[in-house]
DNA sequence: CGCACGATGCTCT
DNA sequence: GAGCATCGTGCGC
């Protein structure tokens, strides 16, 4: 995966990304999953967090397409992104769920589960970054050549379905969530 | 299973 | 000072 991989439409970003796998190269092992479920914000969209202008916070959305964008949200969570478009553009694909492929112990301790949930460990944005040990630390690394990378998925086919995002008080008819067909792993329906 | 609600702190107005 | 790209718990079915 190129930089052009990252710049070419995040529209069509939020969609390739899908089927790929997630990994994090830590002190305390790797742990990796396939993302089953993205969403696109794009610069006209209101809910987008660059809609007005560049910030402190927003800023690696306009960073080079593969900027990591972490921030906080409802002060005790994280959501994680990956910025597309060209430079400037100020455009992210918010990672919203991941099946678990590797190190789902590690991820479990990160969890704090007291019993063991596969299904439970990466449904939902900041449960993802916890169970994967994402933190604001990582705002602006490259997604290409960080110890937290993409990997090829298998070259199996799927379906997609698209549909509105989640959570959202603006931009809320925009069908800009992507997610894999018939996936158990998914945040919801 | 689904729904309602409170936690909690930072960013932007 | 308002408003969050959320999650866990508790309760009812």
């Amino acid at each position: 995966m190129t930089k052009s991989w990252f710049e070419d439409n995040t529209l069509s970003l939020a969609q390739r990304l899908l089927g790929t796998v997630l990994v994090h190269d830590s002190l305390e092992g790797r742990t990796a999953g396939v993302i089953v479920e993205t969403e696109a914000y794009l610069t006209d969209d209101p809910a987008c967090h660059a809609y007005r202008r560049k910030t402190l916070r927003n800023a690696a959305m306009f960073g080079p397409a593969g900027s990591i964008y972490v921030y906080r949200i409802y002060g005790m969570h994280q959501c994680v992104n990956i910025s597309g478009g060209k430079e400037g553009a100020g455009e992210a694909v918010l990672i919203r769920a991941l099946q678990p492929l590797n190190g789902q112990e590690l991820m479990s301790q990160r969890r704090k589960q007291v019993i063991f949930n596969e299904k439970e460990l990466c449904k939902g944005p900041a449960r993802l970054v916890q169970a994967m040990g994402i933190n604001m630390t990582m705002n602006h690394w490259m997604i290409q050549g960080s110890p937290l990378y993409l990997e090829p998925g298998l070259n199996q086919s799927f379906d997609i379905v698209q549909t509105t995002r989640i959570g959202l008080t603006k931009g809320i008819d925009l069908p800009y969530r992507f997610y894999l067909a018939n996936n158990p792993f998914i945040s919801r329906k």
